[in-house]
DNA sequence: TTAGGGTTAGGG
DNA sequence: CCCTAACCCTAA
């Protein structure tokens, strides 16, 4: 508030009120183009330096350009601007600029992409990529740190030009322009020392300076630190301004500038004060030693340097001065005043860059006013940040302005100090002029004193103006400056509204939080519930499906009683009607009794019968005789068919001695038919080894004959050509012909050869039929041993066709033999397997027959216990039962043959079986086994009739012998037995070796093989023929011997007789 | 992706 | 012609 009290009088020029400072901004925007970007127009006067080169261009198409340059921005003219190489050039507009800002604020210098991606500029930078913005900053930092590069190559240059020029004129004179070299060598450094320090407390920027040095000392970072790190240092450290990077950054360069700091690759750090101060000092100690003795007070830096008693004191100093040296002073002075001046200029500068933060914070200010003359829209949010923002911002601007103010102080004050110092040097000049300068020197020095002078009011004119302007806009900003109080009040307001607000949120936060906790905690209490409950329930689950599970077995069990109940309500009701039937029973056998008795009290009570009854002995109830009688025939019946049934088992243990006796009997053929095979075998193999010998032998035999036949023919054609030689000279023509023969002969037998050899049966008629011819035709003209020798051989070949086919032959013998081998063989495996079948169907009977034994014996017990009299009808009715089936099946008719005990009994086990498949064959078998004993029964019978018929003849021809007739007659009766007897033999030989078991194999097993049985059975005769039949047919050959020798002994005696 | 140097359109 | 500011290129 100080402050803004301390402008009044200072704004007294000040532009009338309505000239609001917004409306300096379209002024700006005018004169550059660009708005808010330009310097301000006070700016421009400092510059009356030569080659100013400012922005004094007149303004009037700036709007146009801006408008296109908006268009372009918006891009809405890119379309039509195609053909410019590169992109063409797009302005930063304000909003990006300060978007751009808020954007290095928020995320620091170097953060470019993350800016751009920062939705909350993104929308305003959405043309501009990362490498923009950094230019863009780049720019904008070399312009805010006030050595703009134009600045920068105007020193260079300058630096570049005044050092030929001082070697070109060693004269320092150079009175026209203030760019003397030494000036600008010292320049800076005077400056940059004397003229913050004097009697302007600029505290801000001591306070900048101070906090710069502190953050590099307190990083402490080797080769200096980043200007990043420098500003979130002292970011961290206190409270900054939004745009305090720019400040920042200018007064590093400033910094560096002046040479408290020293950039090294963009890193800052302390230059040594040694260096610095050595540096500063030196011109000037130079220059006072070079001059004076002592002049100590110059050294301070702290004080005014330049007291009134000072300057007096360098004025005494310039009188003792020679006039070159004199003039070297001035021009030192001017230079210090030119320096000043220059100071002056920068603190300008400062003054304008406060204002141009002002003005931002003017804009801001009027952004809240906006905001704030809306709030009556209930968008809370918006509010809350404006204010917020502004708040921010307003202090800033507050503590600029501050800062501002005291450069204006200092200033006003060196504006004047300088035009004290100008008069005094007006008049030491015009004194030194006066005194020691000549005429001409004197003008010189006039003309150049007036010049500098003249040249100096204009600078204090300028300067003035700038104050003046400085002014009113002090009291813009003053006005500004109130309203923003205003706004800043009303914004405290309602930032203590917001507060009271906020801690009214917390204390119902607070009291949210305790109704979560709260409520967190009933959550948990009734988690807890829930599972304790749930583990309830599972208990209770488990003891209900227990529960279900003891019901379960309760209703089983009950079920389990029902059927008990049942079945003994049941029983109790059968045992009731027993009962009733007993009770009936005992009062017919009472009555009976009582019949019997003849007693015919009745005593009334059912106990009483019962004693009755009871106490009756055992002959009262012996049943009568026709019972008896009844049982017994039933009981002998049974006994009977038992005795049968046993006849029928006795039966079949026969027939199952008969079987055994056949299977040893097949036993042993299969032995001998094996032994057979083996001597057969034995016999084919020698046979065929035998036929190898002699197939080898003729044919040694033929080769040697051909070998002899061959050469014989060789000789006979030797002979043949020597004739033909001798005849040679005689018969020359006619020689030609036999030739030809013998030639052709020798083909012929050459084909014979080769057909010889080739071996078969065509070969002897194409001998026989080709032979005679080559006989004839060779016997025309060669001699007769050919022929012979020929003839020879050809019987000889005859002989080996015969043999070769022989032995074909022989070997179709052995095939034939092998084959009948293996077809007995497959005899035997028949028969055996029959026979096993056999033997179990026996196995079968047997066991059916315990079975039915069994039976019978049980149902004779039955009948026995039971003694009833309808048992014997129903066994009766199940005999006819049994019949009927039987007769129904195809068995009647080996029924008929069998035993009728033994049928009965296989009938019975056929119908107590299964009538199997399997039974029927057997049966089958048995039937046919029948047939075959039939056969040899009549065989027998035939023997018998013939041994009968033998007997007869034989007594016929004892009576004829004893009786003493004929000798024909006993002829005719020894004829007839021999006969019978021969008859017999044949009988004996063809039934008898062979027995009738065999016999039916032999037809079952098929009529192919009945040759080979035959003369098996003609070999093995001796060894197979029964012994029996052996004994008979023995007999009867000694009969047929007796009766021929008998009636050889008869023919004798007829002999002698008839001799 | 950024920093730094260089280039160039555009304006004075 | 010079300067500025935007743009471009390249190394790290």
């Amino acid at each position: 508030m100080s402050y803004y009290n301390q402008q009044p009088p200072l704004s007294s020029r000040s532009v009338p009120e309505g000239c609001i400072p917004s409306t300096r901004v379209p002024s700006a925007r005018v004169r550059t183009g660009y708005p808010q970007q330009g310097y301000p127009p006070q700016y421009a006067p400092q510059y009356a330096q030569p080659p100013p080169q400012q922005h004094q261009s007149s303004g009037g198409g700036g709007f146009v350009e801006g408008w296109t340059l908006v268009l372009v921005r918006l891009n809405l003219l890119r379309p039509f601007l195609p053909s410019l190489m590169g992109a063409p050039k797009q302005k930063w507009t304000p909003e990006e600029e300060a978007a751009l800002r808020a954007g290095i604020v928020k995320h620091g210098a170097g953060k470019w992409r993350t800016i751009l991606k920062d939705p909350e500029f993104s929308s305003v930078l959405y043309l501009r990529s990362n490498v923009d913005l950094k230019d863009k900053w780049r720019n904008m930092s070399v312009m805010a740190n006030g050595w703009g590069s134009r600045e920068k190559a105007r020193l260079a240059l300058k630096r570049m030009q005044p050092i030929s020029k001082q070697d070109e004129n060693s004269i320092a004179l150079s009175p026209v322009g203030q760019s003397d070299e030494e000036i600008v060598d010292v320049k800076p450094l005077a400056v940059s020392t004397g003229s913050p320090q004097i009697g302007v407390p600029k505290r801000s920027m001591i306070r900048l300076d101070n906090l710069i040095m502190e953050a590099i000392n307190g990083l402490k970072e080797p080769g200096g630190s980043n200007k990043t790190t420098i500003a979130t240092y002292i970011e961290e450290e206190y409270w900054a301004p939004p745009n305090f990077k720019r400040l920042l950054s200018a007064k590093l360069k400033f910094l560096t500038a002046s040479g408290k700091l020293i950039k090294m690759k963009r890193k800052y750090r302390i230059a040594p004060p040694s260096e610095l101060s050595g540096r500063r000092r030196k011109p000037s100690m130079l220059l006072m030693e070079g001059r004076q003795k002592t002049s100590p007070k110059i050294d301070k830096d702290d004080i005014n340097v330049l007291t009134k008693s000072q300057i007096d004191l360098e004025l005494a100093k310039m009188r003792s001065m020679t006039p070159q040296e004199a003039a070297i002073a001035a021009a030192q002075a001017v230079a210090e005043a030119e320096a000043a001046i220059a100071e002056a200029e920068e603190a300008a500068r400062e003054a304008e860059a406060a204002e141009a933060d002002a003005e931002a914070a003017q804009a801001f200010a009027e952004a809240a006013m906006k905001t704030l003359k809306g709030r009556n829209t209930p968008s809370m949010m918006r509010r809350r940040w404006v204010l917020v923002f502004v708040y921010s911002y307003s202090t800033y601007s507050f503590s600029d302005m501050d800062e501002w103010l005291s450069d204006n102080e200092s200033l006003i004050s060196r504006i004047q100090q300088l035009e004290r110092e100008r008069d005094a040097l007006h008049k030491d000049i015009e004194q030194l002029c006066m005194q020691q300068a000549g005429p001409s020197y004197l003008s010189v020095a006039t003309r150049m004193h007036f010049q500098r002078t003249a040249g100096l009011e204009q600078e204090i004119e300028n300067l003035k103006k700038q104050l003046a302007a400085c002014v009113i806009e002090n009291s813009n900003l003053q006005e500004e400056l109130s309203e923003a109080y205003r706004i800043k009040s009303q914004l405290a307001d309602l930032h203590a509204a917001e507060v009271s607000k906020c801690t009214e949120a917390e204390k119902q936060v607070k009291f949210f939080q305790g109704c979560v906790a709260a409520a967190f905690a009933e959550r948990d209490h009734s988690i807890m519930e829930a599972e304790k409950v749930k583990e309830k329930e599972e208990v209770m689950s488990q003891k209900l499906s227990n529960f279900q599970r003891r019901v379960e077995e309760l209703t089983y069990d009950f079920l389990g009683e029902k059927k008990l109940t049942d079945a003994l309500q049941f029983d109790l009701e059968e045992q009731n009607k027993q009962n009733e039937t007993l009770k009936k029973v005992i009062n017919k056998f009472y009555e009976i009794r009582q019949y019997s008795v003849n007693d015919m009290s009745e005593s009334g009570s059912w106990e009483d019968k019962c004693e009755c009854l009871l106490r009756d002995s055992n002959e009262m109830w012996d049943f009568n005789d026709q019972g008896e009688t009844s049982s017994s025939k039933y009981i002998s019946a049974l006994e009977e068919e038992v005795d049968a049934l046993k006849k029928s088992m006795d039966n079949l243990q026969n027939k199952l001695c008969v079987g055994l006796e056949i299977e040893n009997h097949l036993k042993k053929r299969v032995y001998d038919l094996e032994k057979k095979k083996t001597l057969s075998e034995e016999l084919i193999k020698k046979g065929i080894s035998g036929l190898h010998n002699y197939h080898s032998q003729h044919k040694d035999n033929i080769m040697n004959i051909l070998d002899e036949g061959y050469s014989h023919l060789t000789s006979i054609v030797n002979a043949v050509e020597e004739k033909i030689r001798q005849l040679n000279g005689s018969r020359e023509q006619s020689r030609k012909f036999p030739r030809r023969d013998v030639t052709l002969d020798e083909d012929d037998f050459r084909d014979v050869h080769i057909n010889m050899i080739a071996g078969s049966d065509l070969i002897n008629k194409g001998n026989g039929s080709r032979l005679p011819k080559s006989m004839a035709i060779a016997s025309g003209d060669s001699s007769e041993a050919l022929a012979q020798a020929l003839q020879e051989k050809v019987a000889t070949l005859l002989l080996l066709s015969q043999q070769d086919e022989r032995h074909l032959l022989e070997r179709n013998v052995t095939v034939s033999l092998q084959k009948k081998v293996e077809e007995l063989q497959r005899s035997l495996l028949q028969v055996t397997n029959e026979k096993v079948k056999s033997l179990m169907e026996l196995a079968q009977l047997k066991r059916q027959y315990q079975l039915l034994q069994e039976k019978t014996n049980h149902e004779i017990t039955q009948g026995k216990l039971l003694a009833e009299i309808g048992e014997k009808r129903i066994v009766q009715e199940r005999d006819g039962r049994l019949r009927n089936l039987m007769k129904k099946t195809y068995l009647k008719r080996w029924m008929g043959t069998v035993d009728s005990p033994g049928n009965e009994a296989e009938a019975h086990l056929n119908y107590e079986g299964n009538k199997s498949f399997s039974y029927r064959m057997d049966i089958a078998r048995m039937k046919i086994e029948n047939a075959t004993l039939k056969e040899s029964l009549e065989s027998m019978e035939h023997l018998t009739s013939a041994i009968c018929r033998l007997r007869l003849s034989l007594l016929k021809v004892q009576e004829s012998i004893t009786s003493g007739g004929t000798v024909t007659g006993a002829l005719e009766a020894l004829d007839d037995i021999v006969g019978e007897a021969k008859l017999m033999r044949t009988a004996f030989g063809i039934s008898l070796p062979i027995s009738w078991s065999a016999e039916a194999d032999a037809r079952l097993s098929g009529e192919s093989y009945d040759q080979e049985i035959t003369d098996v059975s003609r070999e093995s005769s001796s060894e197979k023929v029964d012994f029996v039949s052996a004994v008979g047919f023995e007999m009867v050959e000694i009969l047929i011997l007796a009766a021929q020798v008998l009636k050889d002994q008869i023919n004798t005696r007829d002999s002698i007789d008839g001799s």
